[in-house]
DNA sequence: ATATCTATTTATAACTG
DNA sequence: TCAGTTATAAATAGATA
């Protein structure tokens, strides 16, 4: 989606890291809130950069998302506790 | 980016809904995986679908993402003691 | 429901002031 | 660096099978 093609992989100028994380980094939290809009979804999303900065986005909050993750895993593993154990090894 | 322009709305039809979000789904995952490996960030995703069905995504794994946020959150409570008292409230 | 296709919109890589 | 532009690659809405 640019003038030239690219390669998935890090990206070794950090100025030019740093200028596409914060491009497309706007752009998944768009896609994120249109994805959670559109189609009635909760969504959380949490980045790192590789400077330690934390970015977040999410269509309830961060909170909600990762206790109904937690939840939802509790559940899984009720449902299927062969996937706990594949899971835990 | 498709025949047609959309607005961001819900979508009500609920085909419509389950087809755009299979799509979407897929597309922002990639983007997340891209966002990572470019950039060397830490990508946590996750999405709740409007059934309730969780899909996930992390550049690590979920566990150190949610580890990490929290340690995060920590030290900006630190650095910003007036920062926690608004969230508190 | 599921998969593939393609016209079109959207995201963004490289460029520019 | 840093915001704005533009040519092009990529995502996807609607169509089709």
């Amino acid at each position: 989606m640019g003038r030239g093609k690219i390669v998935i992989r890090r990206i070794d100028n950090s100025t030019s890291r740093q200028v596409t994380f914060s491009k497309r980094r706007n752009g998944i939290f768009k896609k994120a809130r249109e994805l959670a809009i559109l189609c009635d979804a909760e969504v959380g999303l949490v980045i790192f950069s590789s400077t330690g900065r934390l970015y977040e986005y999410a269509s309830t909050s961060i909170k909600s998302v990762i206790d109904r993750y937690g939840r939802a895993k509790e559940e899984e593993h009720v449902a299927d506790p062969n996937t706990e154990l594949k899971v835990r090894h």
